[in-house]
DNA sequence: ATTGAGTATTCAATATAATTGAGTTAATTC
DNA sequence: GAATTAACTCAATTATATTGAATACTCAAT
């Protein structure tokens, strides 16, 4: 607020960087494009799309496709975009683990590692993460001159605006500017983000959100969050906290109570030990699964009209595309919710014409979120926003 | 989905349109600002800032201001918006009366005007429309040269992506294009919205919005509406339907209901009805709230509470820098409202550096979403975002 | 009163990147 | 085989932003 972020003013730079970004969405969305059909997408020159294929085809991020046959005319030469030219890396912090995962421009990972902490002060993590980074390339066979940047995820809130006031989860970040500590350690540009929205990009990256520009994502960490990418850029609300959606009140049979109080990972494992179940790890919430356990029977009875709940407000509220289901839950209940949520009718999202099912199950697994944490960095580059300055 | 919409790319020209809009938008913001100022704030050139200045003083849209003393150094030249250098007209359309606005750069209101009509379909509308415009610039002297355009707010759902596939509320107008028919009718190029995201913008021009770029706004019409601004934006979803908040169920004692058939302007109105009281006009509600009516007063005690609970849905999920309440409602009771609804204490709202309230009393009144019709007009120039192609 | 530092501004030259229009190539259709 | 259509290239032009040098004005220190 007080401190008002420079909105960047446009020049042929700029200009260009964006230029880009729209031929670059456009090949990915498509698969491989010709340049006239990427002109007349974009509404650019012919002219202007083949000078940014020749300098994408440069350095290495496109390359040249076959022709496409069939219609009348000259047959056009088609474009692909070559994965494994870029790279980007992503890190995932709590408190007691670090997380890594390396994945290049078309999402495909490349390399993952979690590593157990005791103290997830930035004087433990930030040199581990760096060696996890080096690690990383090693593997990948890559060098640093292909890597993009890193992503991180972290529990928040952290002041967007620069101003903090609420503590962190991670004990010693707190007077710390993450974003400055971390390019610092991994000598890489560095965005953080936290882990709803990050998951929400992985699914967009590599996921099964890959068409999508305007979506929800549901995420079930700790807790359970709600990631919105609108236009292929992630909503973030005026402060950063947006997507707030685990405290939002759900009716209950026993009158009102907060969603992830009744629908989250959490409130399964607490039931389950409340049974005498283990319910700690994505293990045990699989098995009770499989098992058909009463108390997960339980569970599920209780979760599903308060996430249909969430589904409706969601769908009337930001009128996705679609709503993701996805996050630290084992596939196959992502899969059964999906499936299975009371959708109201009564949404505007409930349409004849619909073509992409309402609810859908994303990646699951602990992943989730550091590998999309990398793919924040991958999708800056494939659709960039003039208004971010990228 | 299909039609995927041409995101332009930019040029040298487009730049200047998106640079232009936005040393309006600082000056708007500021006041009074120098070139070296508004220079700093939007990272270009201060040669950029000035040439772009030139261009605005030669236009007649901004003035020389003074000179602004105190500091050191040259003092800067500061310039002012003028107001009345351009125009922007409105029009709403209703099954049962056509209603017209003009307004100028600075939100002014210069003519506003209501012609009941039996028959709102496209044949006897489109003529008043043009006929509406030809004295509103009459009345306020101004030639169709300073005229930017004019928007239009009509009761939708209305197919942003062209599939509209549900009908609208106006008869005659379903296989009608209102763009393309009110475009050749008045001769300018029009924007089409529903009643809240319109309404919210009015509030961005010349309300209590005016110093907001992300903020929320229910707007009691028939039933109720939200429209969000993200950036300065209107936000409206995948396919133009963002913000039904009307059907999302809130919990009442008597189970959970629509927010609309517990907090609309339409559920005062049918309380008092069925107390044997007037409830149908705004005048019937402005009296029954003086008149501290206890069919108002058991109104208030269900809306309260559902007001509430959709403020804590809003603020959770967009992240506000607040929330307006306006509309179609007498302006005392949105002030008791605004001053007396609960706020959660759970909410990321909740904060002690908070500046601005967390629920504004907006406009009230009929007119509210015609002005802002008119206000969409404006804000393009004042805060065009390059996404849009404007 | 004089000097120096700090800020705003202008002028001229340069740079970047998009557009335009004419011309070329290669396929399908008649 | 000619006409048509579509994709593409080349060279020239254009719009706009940036850069660097020079100038103007004011406050503060000497």
């Amino acid at each position: 607020m007080s401190v008002r972020p420079i909105t960047p003013g446009s020049n042929a730079e700029r200009s260009r960087v964006y230029n880009r970004g729209l031929v670059l969405e456009h090949i990915r969305q498509e698969g491989v494009a010709g340049r006239a059909e990427i002109a007349r997408a974009s509404g650019l020159s012919t002219q202007a799309v083949s000078n940014i294929i020749a300098e994408l085809v440069k350095d290495g991020w496109v390359y040249e496709a076959g022709r496409r046959a069939g219609q009348r005319g000259l047959p056009a030469v088609t474009y692909a975009i070559q994965g494994k030219a870029a790279i980007a890396f992503g890190v995932e912090i709590r408190p007691g683990a670090l997380l890594g995962a390396l994945i290049d421009l078309e999402g495909r990972l490349l390399f993952s590692d979690r590593r157990a902490v005791t103290d997830a002060a930035p004087g433990t993590i930030l040199p581990l993460a760096k060696d996890m980074l080096d690690r990383a390339l090693d593997q990948a066979g890559k060098g640093r001159g292909s890597l993009m940047g890193a992503g991180a995820v972290m529990p928040g809130p952290f002041g967007q605006t620069g101003l903090s006031g609420q503590a962190t989860d991670l004990p010693g970040w707190d007077a710390v500017d993450p974003v400055q500590a971390l390019s610092e350690a991994l000598d890489v540009p560095v965005t953080v983000e936290n882990d709803a929205n990050a998951a929400a990009m992985a699914e967009r990256v590599s996921g099964v959100a890959q068409g999508l520009s305007t979506y929800a994502y549901l995420y079930f960490g700790t807790g359970l969050g709600l990631g919105v990418v609108v236009d292929g850029e992630i909503y973030r609300g005026a402060f950063g906290n947006a997507g707030e959606i685990g405290h939002i009140p759900v009716p209950t049979p026993q009158g009102a109570a907060a969603l992830e109080d009744v629908a989250s990972r959490i409130a399964l494992g607490r039931i389950l030990a409340q049974g005498g179940r283990p319910g700690d790890t994505v293990e045990d919430l699989a098995r009770a699964h499989q098992d058909r356990d009463p108390i997960y029977q339980d569970w599920l009875d209780q979760a599903r009209p308060a996430l249909g709940h969430a589904v409706h407000v969601i769908e009337n509220l930001f009128d996705p595309e679609s709503i993701v289901l996805g996050g630290a839950m084992p596939a196959p209940i992502l899969a059964e919710l999906a499936e299975t949520l009371p959708l109201p009718q009564s949404s505007i999202a409930h349409r004849a014409d619909r073509m992409i099912p309402r609810v859908l199950p994303g990646t699951a697994g602990r992943m989730t979120a550091t590998i999309g944490a990398a793919a924040l960095v991958v999708n800056t580059h494939l659709s960039p926003r003039l208004s971010l300055g990228a």
